[in-house]
DNA sequence: AAATCTTACCAAAACGTTTTAGTTACCTAA
DNA sequence: TTAGGTAACTAAAACGTTTTGGTAAGATTT
């Protein structure tokens, strides 16, 4: 064998491949396959000495060839928005943790990509279309989502991180929201606050719909008034949302409890509080949902909110896990809430707080 | 043609191949293709034709043949290191929203993936063997390190967010570090600071040490003694850094300015500092570099504190664009510094500045 | 001894492209 | 009229795998 020479800047090796192992053990392009591949039709002797030279000549099958014929790409995509800043969202980061970790797990990549307003679902078309993908993660999901609609049509195996009204026909990784906002609810007016603020997310996303259904289903139980809780949304573009809302609910009415929708926008709404003196966990009674984010210190809150908490990485990695399964074996749609974990604020009376509640959600 | 009826949940519809467009325009699979990729030899009438049913029966070549024969995948790879806690760092989400916007502009995609301490360079190689990938991104470099030299050892084509002292090598994008440390060094000096901390960020990382070597440079022109500034890094595990370190400052001498690696440890350190009863702007100066970073709300530090920044953004678009064109024209290495731009805290003395210095820098 | 089974291997087709090396038909120049 | 050129097309090979449908030889059963 000649050796060759390379100047540094321009070579490109070329890789070892399955005719080279066949040449070198003078066996066939077959045998080094399922030997490889584990089929029973390989003498024990020989599947060591070719899983041996394989290994010492640095053999990976080449992915291509190998999506090609088996149709297979072991490839998921993410296609993330780059409309607004939903993508720079620290709890996005949080799920893509978790969704790395269990593509590193299962063996698969994953093909992050953004999209235009103009172009979304020509975004997953082409994906389907030119086999480059097995599989799909959707995030933030709306009702009637052109996304899920169209995944659906195509029959491409795919998951949502939170759910829509068409729930029961794909698979999802969820949390209780319903759940969690009612039981939020229901812990603050069982702490006799008779009117409550609710800065909520936007309401084009089911998350926020979700959660306002979970406090108008406290007030239900509890023969309350709608009004005990009113109720105010982020609209997308609006930056600082916390802190707005928060001016605008202080203005309106004589509140003496704010449901945050998260971490953020609590930390946020905090701010328009300290400017009119009001005090978290003294003059004011906040609860929340959200993970505990690297790089939102709460440590000024601690035990000033109430929060659920929720691993958003477990999520994440819930994500893969089950669409690969999907993929992989055609199963029917999985369907998984993670669970969430309640920290009672400590300003919060115990003798107040109907334990009852607490049982069975979280 | 049969209609064919799905059963919508394991159905996989064929895609449309070249061969039903050679079959559909009685033309050869030739023709289709050079027609697709403009190729000269194809008659204008002939093109227009295999364009127009092309896109009527949503033909997309598929990626995987085509790479298989091209040996150019179109792909890109990001590994992050899934350690620490690196990967959740809202300065790591604004670099990829513009390698993703990037991606897409250049039609390329992006593979991100996350690896382990065990693993690191075996990833890399695995892409590199498997040919899944035509180049890779590399993120906050160190002195002598691994990733590296794998590539330059394997002559893959590969892109630096920061670099390190093999700098000429290889290709990069980055800030000037070490005038920007230098520029802010000079700043509080010309300010009349004669003890300044510098909490700065963990000293593997070169951009660290760039900076780092910018104060000591700044304290070299002025013939200042080295002790002038002293010097906090943050050693990765630990967590709130900024707060921390600046207690550890504070105990340690009589200063009159701090100078941080970044807001989110001016931020933490503010904490540390109100414990104290010390203002920033007020009792103490401060200035740090860092882009305006989404969730990380500075509205209360407005003119308080002196910034330098710069795009993370146009950094991950540029990362990209280069990296691309590499690939495509086995160009020399392109090496990019991102151009910073200085806000000047109101509370610093105007006479006191140093207009000359400023100048040429930023 | 013949028939059957089992073990260990392999040739060739297939996946869907791109590219090489043509061919054919027509046009132009001498 | 013929040689050369050009425009428009194409057959076949190649990329590197997996998979289908074998075969041959030895072991086991009848």
């Amino acid at each position: 064998m000649k050796q060759q020479k390379f100047n540094n800047k321009n070579f490109q090796r070329r890789s070892v491949t399955i005719k080279d192992l066949s040449a070198k053990l003078n066996l066939s392009i077959t045998t080094i396959s399922r030997a490889l591949n584990n089929y029973p039709d390989v003498g024990k002797a020989t599947r060591k000495k070719i899983i041996k030279t394989a290994k010492e000549l640095g053999y990976r099958p080449n992915r291509n060839a190998q999506r090609l014929v088996t149709k297979r790409t072991h490839n998921i995509a993410w296609v993330q928005s780059d409309n607004d800043d939903k993508f720079v969202d620290p709890h996005f980061v949080e799920v893509m943790a978790g969704v790395l970790r269990g593509a590193r797990v299962g063996n698969y990549d994953i093909i992050l990509s953004s999209d235009t307003k103009e172009q979304q679902v020509n975004i997953y078309d082409g994906y389907v279309k030119d086999n480059s993908v097995d599989g799909f993660i959707v995030d933030l999901p709306q009702e009637n989502d052109e996304r899920i609609n169209y995944l659906l049509e195509a029959g491409k195996p795919f998951i949502v991180h939170s759910r829509n009204k068409q729930s029961e026909q794909y698979s999802w990784v969820d949390i209780d929201n319903v759940g969690n906002y009612r039981k939020l609810t229901r812990l603050l007016i069982a702490n006799g606050h008779k009117k409550i603020a609710f800065i909520n997310g936007d309401n084009k996303f089911t998350f926020a719909q979700a959660r306002q259904f979970g406090v108008e289903q406290a007030l239900r139980e509890l023969d309350l008034p709608m009004t005990t809780v009113k109720t105010y949304n982020a609209t997308h573009p609006m930056a600082n949302a916390g802190f707005e809302l928060t001016k605008i609910a202080l203005n309106e009415g004589d509140i003496s409890a704010i449901l945050y929708s998260s971490a953020f926008m609590a930390v946020e709404g905090n701010a328009a509080l300290m400017q009119r003196g009001i005090k978290i966990g003294q003059d004011i009674a906040v609860a929340s949902m959200d993970d505990k984010l690297n790089y939102l210190d709460l440590s000024q809150y601690e035990g000033l909110i109430t929060f659920i908490r929720s691993s958003l990485r477990d999520a994440g990695e819930q994500l893969v896990k089950s669409l690969i399964e999907q993929c992989e074996n055609k199963s029917d749609p999985i369907q998984i809430i993670i669970p969430s974990k309640i920290f009672l604020a400590k300003n919060i009376d115990a003798s107040l707080l109907d334990a009852s509640l607490l049982d069975g959600l979280c």
